[in-house]
DNA sequence: TTGACAGGCAAGTATCGGCTTGCGTATAAC
DNA sequence: GTTATACGCAAGCCGATACTTGCCTGTCAA
């Protein structure tokens, strides 16, 4: 089942998250809270991002890439297709 | 904030209900209690499903619509588009 | 009016999930 | 080696939430 995508959306801090990952792409932990707390206003702390990440990894919305002491963190966002594909959205024609 | 539809899309009973009643549209509560216990295993209680009907109404999943002693619900997808439009999901032009 | 039917409300329970806390590991700098 | 850095693991706490239970309201048929 695709639980864990759902789940992985249902919390806010994740899609801010995203939100952070989808404008600067690679992050490390400490870049992600350091960001986070600048610019989105998160208090959270290190240990929670992350179990954030963890979760977030686990539904394939975020891919990790080690180096050295660094483990850069990707975004893929192909897993949301998934969702209009479950249930159709029909087009919104609308504006003109 | 969106926080309504994230939480709706979290359950995976909600999300069996958004299949019954895209696949039949204007159901009644009855009606998909039966259903969901027929056609998709579920075990749910009326008032659990009723519950989650409420949910899916606040996250805009779903309306209703009185008539007389019936109330009968209506699926509307379009609130997911919104998850698409947040984080964009690149085309995937693999397929021919 | 009586009864069956469709649905609603609210309190209690129990499980789940986010967060903290504390310690541990590995890599790199000095 | 020693220290600092970047991150991991796991147990426990606590608030949120799904579900039950019991009773109530409103609608329609006989």
């Amino acid at each position: 089942m695709d639980a864990d995508l759902f789940k992985a959306l249902g919390d806010a801090t994740r899609r801010t998250i995203l939100d952070e990952l989808v404008e600067r792409d690679g992050q490390t932990l400490f870049e992600l809270c350091g960001r986070l707390t600048m610019k989105h206003g998160l208090t959270s702390s290190r240990q929670a991002i992350s179990q954030h990440l963890a979760v977030l990894e686990e539904a394939g919305l975020v891919h990790t890439r080690r180096e050295g002491r660094y483990k850069f963190h990707h975004v893929d966002t192909s897993p949301l297709r998934a969702i209009v594909e479950r249930w159709p959205v029909e087009r919104e024609d609308a504006d003109q």
